[in-house]
RNA sequence: GGACGCUUAGCUCAGCUGGUUCAGAGCGCCGCCCUUACAAGGCGGAGGUCGUAGGUUCGAUCCCUACAGCGUCCA
C-alpha cells in the first residue's frame, strides 16, 4: 500500500459508496442468533414510504448507527432491523393526486383496482428513503427489511385484532372524527390545517324553562345549536349556581336541555354558559360521555342538514343554514349581539374545505387494561427514557388514557377483519370462509367485510416483534426481543412508543424468551430497555424544518457536498441530549475539516512509515512497548482516558460528548502535540530500529483512534484502517473496539507533559506578542525550578529529551540551567521571560526585543496574578471560610496563594531587570 | 389555563449533581506564518458582571423562589 494513493485532501466521494457496497455484500451488518454472544437489537422507526430523507432522519439514524456499530465492535450480536411503514392516508393521497391529474377519482377504479395501483406506486417510489439511508452509511441488517403491509406483518395485525376482540378489548362505537365533506372521508389530526380566521361570536338567548330568565350562550357556529342536547356551566361559577339542574329551552326547536356543570368550562370565555353539541364538537362529545347526554347528529356526509332538524332547515348547506338561523333568531328577539371574533378553523389540507367534526361509527381499542402494565414498567425503570423528563409526560398520558380509535375510512391499509351477515350480525375472522363458519352462513349467502381499514399505528405498534416473524414462533423472536435501545422523536411518544410497550407486554406473554422458557416477568416482556428521544432539528432562525417552509436542506445535497461522515459527525456533535438543534449545512464545515485533519494525520504517518521502514507492511496487533519516552506514555494515558470517556458517554446516551471527545483527542492530543513531538524522533538521530518502533507505535495509536471513531465516522475510518496495514479481508465494522487498560492511565506522566506544554505555550506567547518572526531561531534558557523542574532535573537524559521537544515546537535552541545550590545562575540580559510552575524561562532577544512591549506583557500577567491573589487573600482572611470550608479546600487555597505570589515576585524582578 | 424545557463570547453551543489559575470550545474577528501531514492548516490575541431580582451557603454559571423572554407538549 503506497502513500501516493492518498490524496492531499480527503475526498469522501472516492471512498463512501465503495465501502458501503463492500460491507453490504459481505453481510457485515447481518445479525443472527448466536448463543455465544449477547444480542444488541434495535428496530428502526419505520419511515413512511411516501417520505424522502430529512434532517430529522439523518439525526435519528446517525444516532442509531453510532450505538449499533459501537456495540457490534464491542462483541455484541448486533442487529438493526430496518423497514418502512405504509402510511395509509399519506400514501393514498399521493396516489389519488396522480389519479386526479388524469381527471379520475379512486371510486372510478373501485377498491381492488385502486389498491393494485397503490402497490405499483409503492414498488416505484416506496424505497426511495431506504436507498437514501444507505448513503448515510447506516449499518442496518438489510436482509431483514420489513414493510408494514408485508404478508407476515399483515398476519400479525389480523392476529392482534382477533385476540383483542375476543378479549373484549375491541369494540364498535360512535366517535367524532375530522370529516372532510368534500372528500367524504375522515382525516387524521395532522392532515387538518389550522388557520386563524375572522369570524363572529353570536350571543343567543336560551330561555329557562318555568322562569322569566334566559341563559345567554356565545357560539361561533350558531347552526350547530340544532344539535344541542344540554347547556353547561362551571360548577364553581357563582353567577350560575342557581341554574345547575334546571332546564333550558332550545330556541327554534323547542327541545328541553338539561343544564349541567363541568369544570371543563372556561370561565373567561363568552358568557360562561356553553351550549353542548355532542355530535359536532370533540370536547362536547367527551362531555356528553361523562354526563350521559344524547348525541344528535344533524349533518349528512356532505355537511347538509339531515332529517333530525326542523323541516325548514332540512337539506340546507351548513353555511346557508347559519345565515337563515341568525335571521330567524333575530326575528324572535333571541339574538343578543354579534361580535367579530378571530379563531382557528380546521381545513382540509388538500381542498381547504372547512372540516366538520362528525359523529360516526368507528372501531376502538380499550386502552386502560393495556396501559396498566406499560405504565408500571416505565415507572419501575425497566424501560428507561433519556432524557428522563419524558417519563413524566408518559405517565401523565397513560394515567389519563382514552380509548384508541383505530378505524379509518380509506382503502389503503389493513382492512378490518370483521364480516357482516345480511341480518347485520358480525364476527371477526381471518378470512371469509372462517367468517361464514362462525356466522353459520351458506356459501351462497352474501357476506360483507367491513369497509374500513386500520390506523397505520395499529401495525407499527407491533413493530418490535412483528418484524421478527410473530405470530410465527421462531428463534429470532426469542433471541432479539426484547430489543435494547429505541431511538425516536419525542412527538410520537404516545402514538408509537407507549403503544409498542403495551403491545409487547400483551402479546409476548408466554412466548419463549432467551432462556427458552415462556416469558412472564416484566423484564422479558418489554420491547426495549432504553428509549432515546432525539432533538428536534430547526433551521438557523429556530423554526422547525418543514416541507411547506422549504427550510430543510436536502441531506443528499449535504452528503454530496461534505461527505456522509462530515454530516454524521456534525449532527452528532450538535445534538445534546434533550435540546433542539439549530442546523444549517454550513455547519458541516466542522465535520469536513475534522475528516480532512484525520485524513492528513493518517497520510503523514504512512509517509513516515514508508520513509523509515521502506514500505514494509507492519502488523498493528499489539502496542510496540520499546523505546517509550514521556510523550509516548502521555499519549497512551490520553488514549485510555479517551476510550473510557467515550464508553461512559455513550452508556449515558451523551452522544455529543463522545463526539467532542473524539475531536479533542484526535485533533489536539494526537495531532497538535503527539505527532509534533514524534517528528523530533522521526527526524532525529536515533537508530532506525528505534524509529521503527516509534512510527509503528504512532500507527498503532492511530489505529486505535480509528476504531474509536468508527461508530461516528464509518467511511473515513475504514478507508484509513485498510491503508494502515494489510487487513486480510477483515473490516473495521467487525474489528474489536478498544478496551480501557487502567495501567496506561498515569496522572504523573500527564502532569509532567503538561509542564512541557505550558513551557512551549509560554515561549510561543512571547514570540507572538513580541512579534518575533516564526522563521527566527531563538534561544530559550530554562531554569528548572519548582515541583516539576526539580524532579525532571534529576535525570539529564530525560531533560534533554524534553528540551528537544521544546526546541522543535518553538523553533528554539534551549539552554538548560539547573537550580542547584552549586550552580550560579545568571539571568540573561534583555530577555523576555515567563514562570511556569516555578520554573523560569528566558528568551534573550538582544536587538530584537521591544522592551516596552515585554514590560507591558509582563505587567498584564502580573496584574492578572495580583487579581487572583487578592481574591484568594480575601477568602483566607474570611474567618468563616477558614473555619467552615473543608480543610483540603483551605489548604489548596493557601498553596495557590504561595505559588502565585512566588511567580508574581519573579515576574516583578524580571520587569525591573528590563531596565 | 396546566406540565416541561431553554436563556453563558458577535453567532452556535459545552460546562455531567456547589470549591482544580472556572468562566470554556467551534465559527466569526484581529495579528503573524504557504515551517518537508493538513491554508479544510499552524501559532498567538481580543471578546462574557453566565436573562433579571431576591434567597440558601464560608463560597453560586451550578441549589431554591419570583419575574421576563423564547420554545414544546397537553387542554
Amino acid at each position: 500500500m503506497s502513500v501516493q494513493e492518498l490524496s492531499k485532501a480527503y475526498n469522501p466521494k472516492d471512498v463512501e459508496d465503495k465501502w458501503y457496497s463492500w460491507w453490504e455484500s459481505n453481510h457485515l451488518f447481518h445479525g443472527a442468533v448466536n448463543r455465544e454472544k449477547t444480542p444488541y437489537a434495535m428496530v428502526i422507526p419505520p419511515p413512511n414510504i411516501t417520505g424522502i430523507l430529512t434532517m430529522g432522519h439523518v439525526l435519528n439514524n446517525t444516532l442509531q448507527d453510532v450505538f449499533v456499530r459501537w456495540k457490534r465492535m464491542q462483541g455484541f450480536e448486533a442487529c438493526w432491523i430496518p423497514g418502512t411503514d405504509h402510511a395509509g392516508i399519506a400514501t393514498q393521497n399521493a396516489v389519488e393526486k396522480s389519479l386526479a391529474k388524469e381527471g379520475k377519482h379512486r371510486r372510478d377504479l373501485g377498491r381492488e383496482k385502486f389498491i393494485e395501483l397503490v402497490w405499483q406506486w409503492r414498488d416505484k417510489y416506496g424505497s426511495t428513503i431506504i436507498r437514501q439511508l444507505r448513503k448515510l452509511g447506516v449499518s442496518c441488517d438489510w436482509e431483514r427489511e420489513r414493510f408494514t403491509m408485508d404478508e407476515g406483518l399483515s398476519n400479525a395485525v389480523k392476529e392482534v385484532f382477533i385476540r383483542l376482540f375476543d378479549k373484549g378489548l375491541i369494540y364498535r362505537g360512535k366517535y367524532i372524527v375530522n370529516w372532510c365533506p368534500q372528500h367524504q372521508t375522515a382525516l387524521s389530526d395532522d392532515e387538518v390545517d389550522h388557520t386563524e380566521s375572522n369570524g363572529n361570536l353570536y350571543y343567543i338567548k336560551y330561555p329557562i324553562f318555568g322562569s322569566e330568565e334566559a341563559a345567554i350562550v356565545a357560539t361561533t357556529r350558531p347552526e350547530t345549536m340544532l344539535g344541542d342536547t344540554a347547556l353547561c356551566v362551571h360548577p364553581k361559577d357563582e353567577r350560575f349556581q342557581h341554574l345547575i339542574g334546571k332546564t333550558a329551552v332550545l330556541p327554534i326547536v323547542g327541545r328541553k336541555l338539561p343544564i349541567i356543570a363541568d369544570d371543563y368550562i372556561d370561565l373567561s370565555f363568552g358568557t360562561g354558559v356553553m351550549k353542548v353539541t355532542p355530535a359536532h364538537d370533540t370536547n362536547d362529545f367527551l362531555l356528553s360521555q361523562r354526563h350521559d347526554l344524547p348525541q344528535l347528529n344533524i349533518f349528512d356526509e356532505t355537511a347538509h342538514l339531515n332529517a333530525s332538524v326542523p323541516k325548514e332547515y332540512e337539506g340546507m348547506d351548513r353555511f346557508e343554514c347559519r345565515t337563515q338561523l341568525v335571521k330567524d333568531l333575530e326575528a324572535q328577539h333571541l339574538l343578543v349581539k354579534i361580535e367579530p371574533y378571530a379563531h382557528n378553523i380546521g381545513k382540509c389540507y388538500r381542498c381547504q374545505t372547512v372540516i366538520e367534526p362528525w359523529l360516526s361509527d368507528q372501531w376502538f381499542v380499550k386502552m386502560k387494561p393495556l396501559a396498566a402494565p406499560a405504565l408500571r414498567v416505565v415507572h419501575e425503570g425497566k424501560v428507561q427514557f433519556h432524557p428522563d423528563r419524558w417519563t413524566k409526560v408518559y405517565e401523565h398520558w397513560m394515567t389519563n388514557i382514552r380509548d384508541w380509535c383505530i378505524s379509518r375510512q380509506i382503502w389503503w391499509g389493513h382492512r378490518i377483519p370483521v364480516y357482516y351477515a345480511p341480518d347485520g350480525n358480525y364476527v371477526v375472522a381471518r378470512n371469509e370462509d372462517e367468517a361464514r363458519k362462525k356466522l353459520n352462513l351458506a356459501p351462497d349467502v352474501p357476506i360483507r367485510q367491513d369497509e374500513d381499514v386500520l390506523d397505520t399505528w395499529f401495525s407499527s405498534w407491533l413493530w418490535p416483534f412483528s418484524t421478527l416473524g410473530w405470530p410465527e414462533d421462531n428463534a429470532d423472536l426469542h433471541y432479539f426481543n426484547p430489543t435494547s435501545t429505541l431511538v425516536t422523536a419525542p412527538d410520537i411518544i404516545f402514538f408509537w412508543v407507549a403503544r409498542m410497550i403495551m403491545a409487547n407486554m400483551e402479546f409476548m406473554k408466554g412466548t419463549p424468551g432467551r432462556d427458552g422458557k415462556p416469558r412472564k416477568k416484566d423484564d422479558d416482556l418489554i420491547p426495549f430497555r432504553d428509549v432515546y428521544f432525539t432533538s428536534i432539528i430547526r433551521d438557523e432562525q429556530g423554526r422547525k424544518m418543514s416541507k411547506s417552509l422549504g427550510n430543510s436542506p436536502d441531506p443528499l445535497d449535504v452528503i454530496d457536498q461534505y461527505g456522509a461522515d462530515a454530516l454524521r459527525f456534525t449532527i452528532a456533535y450538535l445534538s445534546p441530549l434533550g435540546q433542539d438543534v439549530m442546523f444549517s449545512s454550513e455547519k458541516c464545515d466542522l465535520g469536513r475539516n475534522f475528516a480532512n485533519k484525520i485524513w492528513n494525520a493518517g497520510r503523514f504517518l504512512l509517509m513516515n512509515k514508508q520513509e523509515i521502514t521502506g514500505d514494509r507492511n507492519i502488523a498493528l496487533d499489539t502496542m510496540p512497548a520499546d523505546h517509550l519516552d514521556l510523550a509516548d506514555r502521555w499519549i497512551l494515558s490520553r488514549l485510555h482516558h479517551a476510550i473510557n470517556t467515550f464508553n461512559t458517554s455513550l452508556e449515558q446516551f451523551h452522544v455529543n460528548e463522545a463526539t467532542k471527545l473524539l475531536y479533542d483527542f484526535i485533533w489536539h492530543d494526537f495531532c497538535d502535540w503527539y505527532v509534533e513531538m514524534v517528528k523530533t524522533r522521526f527526524y532525529g538521530d536515533e537508530p532506525n530500529e528505534a524509529k521503527t518502533a516509534v512510527v509503528t507505535r504512532a500507527l498503532w495509536i492511530f489505529d486505535q483512534a480509528l476504531r474509536l471513531m468508527h461508530p461516528v465516522m464509518p467511511f473515513i475510518s475504514e478507508e484509513l484502517w485498510q491503508n494502515l496495514s494489510d487487513r486480510k479481508g477483515q473490516s473495521l465494522v467487525r474489528a474489536a473496539f478498544p478496551e480501557v487498560n487502567e495501567q496506561y492511565i498515569n496522572q504523573t506522566v500527564e502532569d509532567e507533559l503538561n509542564f512541557v506544554i505550558k513551557i512551549v505555550e509560554a515561549v510561543r506567547n512571547i514570540r507572538g506578542e513580541l512579534n518575533v518572526a516564526p522563521s527566527k531561531q531563538i534561544e530559550v534558557h530554562v531554569h528548572l525550578h519548582g515541583e516539576f523542574g526539580e524532579k525532571l532535573a534529576v535525570n539529564a537524559n530525560v531533560v534533554q529529551g524534553l528540551l528537544n521537544y521544546i526546541d522543535r515546537l518553538c523553533k528554539a535552541k534551549t539552554v538548560p540551567t539547573w537550580a542547584r545550590a552549586s550552580e550560579v545562575f545568571e539571568r540573561p540580559k534583555a530577555s523576555a521571560s515567563a514562570v511556569i510552575d516555578g520554573t523560569e524561562i528566558y528568551v534573550p532577544l538582544v536587538g530584537i526585543i521591544d522592551l516596552d512591549a515585554e514590560r507591558k506583557r509582563l505587567e498584564k500577567e502580573i496584574a492578572r496574578l495580583k487579581g487572583l491573589i487578592d481574591g484568594i487573600g480575601k477568602k483566607l482572611t474570611n474567618a468563616s471560610f477558614v473555619e467552615r470550608a473543608p480543610k483540603e479546600v483551605v489548604d489548596k487555597e493557601r498553596e495557590k496563594q504561595k505559588n502565585m505570589t512566588a511567580t508574581m515576585e519573579k515576574l516583578i524582578d524580571n520587569v525591573n531587570q528590563l531596565g
